[in-house]
RNA sequence: GGCCCCAUCGUCUAGCGGCCUAGGACGCCAGGUUCUCAUCCUGGAAAUCGCGGGUUCAAAUCCCGCUGGGGUCACCA
């Protein structure tokens, strides 16, 4: 059984746009096995926890259709599916090590602490714990008798190769001597994330641990601990970090990073799921746009590429454009709807202006800078009509005869009096365009008139007069 | 700085020893369609495959070194 999972921290107001990449490979890599993809909530920095962020990666998660089949919501057979609620496992599991002799107590002050690496710093070594409470663990054990404040540490071993398998990258080799040891149970009687995880993803049946490529230098810490408790190792699979354009990891002061941003800027949640399909990894035929459905059917892990891609908004924004080119009207015309529903839009003018408009879109939101004219008369106009008064009042005798109200009439009846008058049909047509909408650039004229109606064309045309 | 990961057009990428005088996509430029914009169509510029050594009849593709970029070194995840 396959088996996945995404284990995001309340830490911050949302998921990361970050996180949603790894989450959408484990839920594609999950489904196309037939396996089961799970989130766990990683709440065990009291410190840094924000209120509502559990909540809210849930939701995001659920507006891009990457849904769990096990979480804190769904529920499951493995849960808690959040870590706070799991504290007495990791104490358990945490004692069976210290028996194992694969950790051991540790009463050090943090002073005592950043003093140690403090002076290794200096001596140019790294900076790590000296193992002091190792060699003392009977004096620190009656301390802890008496009241005293402990941690666990993992005793990491001293000069030893630890070698894995990465499915993206191939073998990885690190030696211990580079690993700190590592605190495993807080002082407050919480797991740090590298006992959590380790604990979690066992007892949660966890086959494959997808996760970003930050976590592959501490992966090593990962294999000791399941190794000192026997434990078969999963598959690890670290794929890339997304990059801002100057290649760093992608990161809040740089760009937005948080998930529901995009929706909030009107993009389509599919869009952003298959331009995220497209960091790392290709389609085997090359092909760009493709669903979740098909992107399960030809997904392999091994095709990801190790290389850190930039996340362009440039092109996610063709990708988007190209979503609402191809989706069915009366879908757009819902998604306009729903997404501008502050301003609680005619639903006949939204319907009529969506065939006008969806090719001039690369997102929702653009949707009012385009379409804005046909709930609004102009503001301000972008030019002035002072020398095209008498021509004005020909156009609007002319709209006054026309029927049927119809672009194709309005059309017709226009052109005829652009060649009477003797105005090449660009200078006359911008002349009203600017006329009835302020601006320089609209849809289509004729479609647009017809859609304001007859009156209300000619009103917006004597009001310039 | 130590350790680890990585390296093909500006960006996303194809390529997995000969089919590559390196292909596609976004973006950009030019032209066409058009009453504006957009769509659409056509064409173009854009990577001496980071650099230097090997291996081989043959390397973008394999090996080594260098350089560059990134990640990580907490009682944060």
């Amino acid at each position: 059984m396959i088996r996945t999972r995404i284990a995001p921290s309340p830490t911050g107001e949302d998921i990361h746009i970050g996180n949603l990449y790894t989450a959408y490979i484990n839920y594609i890599f999950a489904h196309k096995n037939d396996g089961k993809f799970l989130v766990r909530i990683e709440d065990t920095d009291q410190t840094r926890k924000v209120e509502g962020s559990e909540e809210k990666i849930l939701s995001t998660l659920n507006a891009f259709g990457v849904n769990p089949d096990e979480s804190v919501e769904a529920g499951g057979e493995y849960g808690p599916y959040r870590q706070s609620d799991r504290l007495e496992l990791y104490k358990k599991y945490a004692d069976e090590l210290i028996e194992k002799g694969s950790a051991y107590y540790c009463i050090c002050s943090r002073e005592r602490l950043s003093k140690v690496r403090e002076e290794m710093k200096a001596k140019k070594q790294i900076p790590k714990y000296d193992k002091y409470c190792l060699s003392r663990q009977d004096e620190v054990q009656k301390e802890i008798n008496n009241g005293a404040e402990y941690v666990i540490r993992l005793n990491v071993p001293t000069d030893e190769e630890v070698i894995f398998q990465d499915v993206i990258r191939g073998e990885i080799r690190i030696n211990t001597s580079n690993l700190d040891d590592q605190v495993l149970l807080k002082s407050d009687g919480y797991p740090t994330y590298h006992l959590g995880v380790v604990v979690d993803d066992y007892l949660m049946k966890i086959s494959h641990v997808i996760r970003a490529e930050e976590w592959i230098s501490s992966t090593p810490k990962h294999i000791l601990i399941y190794k000192a408790f026997g434990w078969e190792l999963p598959i690890f699979a670290h794929v890339p970090i997304l990059r801002n354009p100057d290649k760093s990891k992608l990161s809040k002061r740089k760009n937005p990073v948080w998930a529901s941003w995009y929706l909030e800027q009107g993009f389509l949640p599919e869009a952003v799921l298959n331009y995220l399909a497209l960091m790392g990894w290709s389609h085997p035929e090359g092909k760009e746009i493709f669903d979740a459905e098909e992107f399960t059917r030809v997904f392999t892990l091994e095709r990801i590429q190790p290389v850190g891609p930039v996340f362009d908004v440039t092109k996610l924004e063709w990708m988007n454009g190209q979503y609402i080119m191809a989706l069915p009207i009366s879908n757009l015309k819902f998604l306009i709807s729903n997404f501008y529903k502050d301003r609680n839009l005619d639903e006949h003018i939204v319907e009529q202006s969506v065939p006008l408009v969806r090719e001039r879109m690369k997102t929702l939101k653009d949707y009012w800078d385009i379409a804005a004219m046909f709930y609004q008369s102009p503001i301000e106009y972008e030019k002035d009509f002072t020398n095209q008064k008498e021509l004005l009042e020909k156009v609007v005798h002319t709209l006054e005869s026309i029927s049927p109200w119809k672009a194709s009439v309005i059309g017709e009846k226009l052109q005829d009096l652009a060649t009477a008058e003797e105005v090449k049909f660009g200078t006359f047509f911008m002349m009203l365009r600017i006329a009835l909408s302020g601006k320089k650039v609209t849809p289509p004229l004729n479609e647009s008139m017809e859609i304001l109606g007859k009156e209300e064309c000619i009103t917006r045309i004597k009001h310039v007069i």
